[in-house]
DNA sequence: GTAGGGTTAG
């Protein structure tokens, strides 16, 4: 308009203030400003109004109360723009105000008025409910009741504070209801985790025909991620199909989501590669899904992919990358994310801190982590728990704790349930028992009642620590649908201390309780051949094969010059196969030299002595380590992460190499971290 | 002609 030299009136300026408004973009706004007052307009009550409005849309609150307070005339609307400004403000107690000076002058409030102020309750904290109830009172005594849209404004308001009664009472009540009202009850009771209640709502919404959009089908595969059924998932997308709905982009983002959370990845893949334009919550849910449900490789091939694009990652999809990076265990690709993060100014967002303390953790580099977390400001306790959480998994317990203090002492934080476990956690893999115990009484005087995860550390510390009767008692003292997982722990625990007559009770236990998890039947098994009896060893290992249960591969990984090198037991797939195998002959030889003498109890017990040292020397963890020993300079760290728990066998000869070969090796197990250096283990052989 | 209701990624 200011350009092509049209000149505005009193019509097309309110017009023009809006588009400013959408854009938020204050310097047009202060530009038409500046024409009103040439065109002489300045005073007339729409183009003032709509000035203020502008104003507190480009984020400029101040202008726009300077304009309300210069109007010598103003309209109801002029109060509600003024309102409104302070309620997206967060500004809940001014727009009181200035509801309470319109009554003073006998202005009557109009409806919208108080959508506007009830929505700004909305936004608030909890105290803001009263004066929410409050404007439903003075709505009644208004007689508003009947307004479509203040009815739908407090009944969200209801839904925002989880007043899912009274948000129902008010639906039931009210005489016309429009697609807004049965979206905001369903997504309510999305909102509290009635799933059903929100489906049968929605059904009740189609018999009686009320159109459906976009919206309502969002928040129902919002449900849909709740519920985590694939089959309610697929009937969902059918009715968005039949709909038309399927090709908005929202609705396409919530159902790549839906997928993804329901685990049907394929499904999610599909809709994505369908996307032309894609945006980053897009690439962000895809990218979450493949994360959650273990596939690492396929979440930051894609996200490779999106860095080729047009689109960017943002601090959420960082987020989620850097956990796969830490399930995957590569920390180069870890740092050249970190570098990418610094790069593009991302790196002081704290949910993006947190996950590169969670990611060096995983890769093994605690000090990194720590860079990391001591540069953070404003830590949460979320990033707390992650850094603990790191200690504990390294055994750094007497740092795991200092920690939490801290965060308790210096901060002020308050520890939650999460903490916890992270501090039990923290004590299981140090063997604090006493500590513990005290932590897991704190807890509960904090009134925290215990999870899962805090009485299977609970067992794990004590049985750990040699502790079994006592574990035993722990145990049947919890409540009944904990018992049956926390008969695991104890199991092991029988295991390292070789308590075969607890065992055995134990596995009778688990198995009456049709828990038949593979690891039970290895962990029986490993018992009986630890004391010479073999006969049952073998009946575990039949029973196991009976109920056709394949004991998990075990695999080991190490990277090398950014690439990953995945071992098998006795793999001789490699391309340098040859070359690994006469390393390991040689450091054999070495390691027997030192004093080391293979520990055979794990072995088969239908193979020779020598037979059994043979399986025991190809172990994965050992092929990865003398790849890494062959391929890199000496003296570098060598970083090996291995799915299952270390044998005793590995772990004492990892305590020779690294004496041998003066290394530093690192070593991630099903468990937690083990750092062999100059012949011990940061362990302490407590695992 | 100005204000005002339901929305997806960790």
């Amino acid at each position: 308009m200011l350009k092509s030299g049209v000149h505005g009136n009193n019509f097309t300026f309110p017009l023009v203030l809006k588009a400013c408004a959408k854009l938020g973009s204050i310097r047009d706004g202060t530009k038409i400003h500046t024409h009103v007052f040439l065109m002489g307009f300045q005073g007339d009550v729409f183009v003032q109004t709509a000035l203020i409005d502008m104003y507190s849309k480009c984020s400029n609150l101040s202008s726009s109360r300077h304009l309300f307070d210069e109007m010598p005339i103003r309209s109801v609307v002029s109060w509600n723009s003024m309102i409104s400004a302070y309620c997206k403000d967060f500004q809940i107690d001014e727009s009181f105000g200035l509801l309470k000076q319109m009554r003073f002058l006998d202005l009557e409030p109009s409806s919208s008025t108080l959508v506007s102020i009830v929505s700004g309750c909305s936004g608030s904290g909890f105290g803001a409910l009263w004066h929410g109830l409050s404007i439903h009172c003075y709505g009644i005594k208004l007689g508003l009741t009947s307004d479509l849209l203040l009815s739908n404004s407090i009944m969200s308001m209801y839904i925002q504070f989880d007043q899912i009664d009274a948000a129902r009472a008010l639906f039931y009540s009210m005489a016309e209801k429009s697609t807004i009202s049965w979206t905001a009850i369903i997504g309510g009771f999305i909102k509290i985790g009635d799933v059903g209640e929100a489906f049968n709502l929605f059904n009740q919404m189609r018999q009686e025909q009320i159109s459906l959009d976009s919206i309502v089908f969002i928040n129902l595969s919002s449900g849909c991620t709740q519920v985590g059924r694939v089959f309610v998932a697929s009937s969902l997308h059918g009715l968005i199909v039949k709909s038309g709905c399927d090709c908005d982009e929202p609705v396409e983002n919530s159902l790549v989501s839906m997928y993804s959370k329901c685990g049907d990845l394929v499904s999610a893949r599909k809709i994505f590669d369908l996307v032309h334009e894609k945006s980053t919550f897009l690439w962000t849910a895809m990218i979450s899904g493949y994360t959650h449900f273990g596939y690492p490789n396929e979440a930051l091939n894609l996200f490779k992919i999106l860095l080729n694009t047009s689109s960017r990652p943002n601090e959420v999809t960082l987020a989620t990358v850097l956990s796969a990076c830490a399930d995957l265990g590569s920390l180069s690709l870890g740092r050249e994310i970190e570098e990418y993060i610094r790069m593009n100014g991302l790196d002081s967002d704290l949910r993006v801190q947190t996950s590169l303390v969670h990611m060096y953790c995983k890769c093994g580099s605690i000090e990194r982590a720590k860079e990391v977390f001591d540069r953070a400001c404003n830590r949460d306790l979320t990033m707390w728990s992650s850094m603990i959480n790191g200690y504990a998994i390294h055994g750094m317990g007497e740092e795991a704790l200092n920690l939490f203090v801290k965060m308790q002492r210096q901060e002020g934080i308050k520890p939650d349930s999460v903490v916890y476990t992270g501090v039990l956690s923290a004590c299981s893999h140090s063997g604090f028992v006493e500590e513990g115990m005290k932590f897991f009484e704190c807890m509960q005087r904090d009134g925290i009642v215990p999870s899962v995860e805090h009485y299977l550390c609970l067992v794990d510390l004590l049985g750990r620590a040699g502790y079994l009767k006592l574990a035993l008692n722990t145990i049947e003292e919890m409540p009944e649908p904990v018992q049956a997982q926390a008969w695991v722990p104890l199991l092991s625990a029988c295991r390292k201390h070789r308590d075969i007559e607890l065992g055995e009770f134990v596995a009778k236990r688990l198995f009456d309780l049709e828990s038949h998890g593979t690891s039970n039947y290895i962990l029986m098994a490993n018992m009986y051949i630890s004391i010479g009896r073999w006969k049952d060893a073998a009946t575990m290992r039949r029973l196991m094969n009976d109920k056709g249960l394949v004991k998990e591969p075990g695999w080991s990984q190490i990277e090398v010059n950014g690439s990953i090198h995945v071992f098998l037991v006795g793999d001789q797939s490699h391309h340098r196969s040859v070359e690994i195998y006469e390393k390991l002959d040689v450091l054999n030889a070495k390691l027997r030299e030192a004093g080391y003498v293979a520990e055979t109890e794990m072995a088969m017990h239908d193979l020779e002595k020598e037979e059994r040292e043979e399986a025991l020397r190809v172990h994965s963890e050992r092929l990865a380590i003398a790849f890494g020993l062959l391929s890199t300079e000496p003296g570098t760290t060598l970083r090996i992460i291995k799915n299952l728990r270390t044998c005793n066998d590995c772990h004492s000869a990892f305590k020779f190499i690294s004496k041998i070969t003066s290394r530093h090796l690192i070593v991630r197990d099903g468990h937690r971290f083990h750092h062999f250096e100059s012949g011990s283990c940061s362990c302490r052989d407590f695992w």
